[in-house]
DNA sequence: ACAAAAGTGTTTGTGTTACACCCATGC
DNA sequence: GCATGGGTGTAACACAAACACTTTTGT
């Protein structure tokens, strides 16, 4: 399996159909996205993506892509949108990761074959999934140089029209976050209520008032309030809260 | 062109990859669906569907196939859900249809090819269209044996997942349709307030205080306000407004 | 004059925003 | 005690729901 693995033409993948990913972790009062680096010569940042095995459902698609690369099964994810231009083609991008790869890439059969493959027209699936930065190791796979963290107002210009999906998928979560209580999925176990705020406020990249914002999200009646979170600060301790329906 | 259309394998479809319309109306205080029924022995109705060109947009392949059925250009159009589970084959449904329908389908090498492609597993993409009913005579295509508008509180079972389809879409629709602005594009040019209440009424399958109503729509300022329509009845006549943004 | 339905105004309640104050903590 | 930041209470405001009343129409 993983001697082909490079070889998607032979894996019974539905073809021209694809997953991308965009995972959001939270940190340092940012809202981050976790970007690999392809393994090639150049400067080339693509979102974790997959294919769709002809016997898996999409859904689980996405689910194994995630998993792949944070390790972790259970993940809040959903579909935001499909991607379908016409000129959506790897092409051009590809060309220039040859032109920069000669070495790598030849003119063997089975890379002409896996060429055709990959530059046709693919239409592609958008999901985005929130996770606890601090329990995940990101996790290279074979086609990775890297795979980082990147702050969402700081990342890479990344291939296709990676850089809009982004877009999108921080507007779906901005219209969900209230509406489905998504938010303490990218909070780790216990956390304050400044903790909150201040993931609220990176997520809408504007202040909320610190005693409506308490008030608004109590009032939701989703947190167990637990003991107080002495941090040697000179100043009233804060309590810590448990998000109760995950 | 139409000599072939049965044989959507040689017209440079993506493969494995559909589209399914729901396209609402609105007539007697009641949500309807457009369904056709299918040109075949046996009781198979289906969403208008349709695949994608390899050099189409995905959602250029959606307005057609709308067009197609509606022979209108200019439609609300949204893109509401990926439906990708892999047990979702057209095999079931086709073999009854087949059972049925000796005659029409032989053993030739042409149906033999068809049948494997269009039995394959396929990823639909659903979307949903809001359309004025009165400006619109439905069009049959060749696989048609009818078409024509089912209440949505009537509706005959669907192959595949369709009835499921259209559920989600009136979910996505009502999510929307505040947010939007986009009843009015299930309405004349011209209506009554009262109309459009009996519109939300029947959207959200719930009474709404008329008086409110109005208030609330009103402050929207989307509406011009034009003459008052005389219906003969004995009662204060009510206005006519027009939508703005359309 | 009357019934029917449309239009508008007023009160009530609820939830959001803004402001103010008190409390716990470590120095 | 005091600075710092956390927690809570209250008034002002906006928005939505409920209620009441007035206006227009054809018979």
């Amino acid at each position: 399996m993983s001697q082909n693995l490079h070889y998607p033409s032979e894996q019974g993948y539905i073809a021209q159909l694809s997953i991308d990913c965009v995972i959001f972790g939270y940190r340092d009062r940012q809202l981050h996205v976790l970007v690999p680096k392809l393994n090639f010569n150049g400067e080339f940042w693509a979102l974790p993506s997959g294919f769709v095995y002809n016997d898996e459902d999409v859904d689980a698609a996405a689910t194994r892509i995630l998993q792949d690369r944070t390790g972790l099964a259970d993940v809040y994810l959903d579909q935001f949108r499909v991607f379908g231009k016409a000129a959506r083609t790897n092409l051009s991008f590809l060309e220039k990761l040859i032109a920069l790869n000669p070495d790598k890439l030849g003119e063997g059969i089975n890379n002409r074959k896996e060429y055709e493959w990959i530059t046709r027209r693919f239409v592609t699936i958008g999901y985005y999934a929130l996770v606890d930065m601090n329990k995940l190791v990101p996790k290279q796979n074979e086609l990775d140089q890297s795979i980082d963290w990147y702050p969402i107002k700081d990342l890479p210009v990344l291939i296709l029209d990676h850089n809009e999906m982004i877009a999108t998928a921080l507007e779906t979560l901005r219209e969900n976050l209230d509406r489905k209580l998504i938010a303490f999925n990218l909070l780790p176990e216990t956390f304050t209520m400044k903790e909150v705020q201040e993931l609220y406020e990176a997520i809408f990249d504007r202040p909320f008032a610190r005693n409506n914002f308490q008030k608004k999200i109590l009032d939701l009646n989703v947190l167990e309030r637990l003991d107080k979170k002495f941090t040697g600060a000179a100043n009233k301790a804060p309590y810590l809260y448990r998000f109760l329906n995950r």
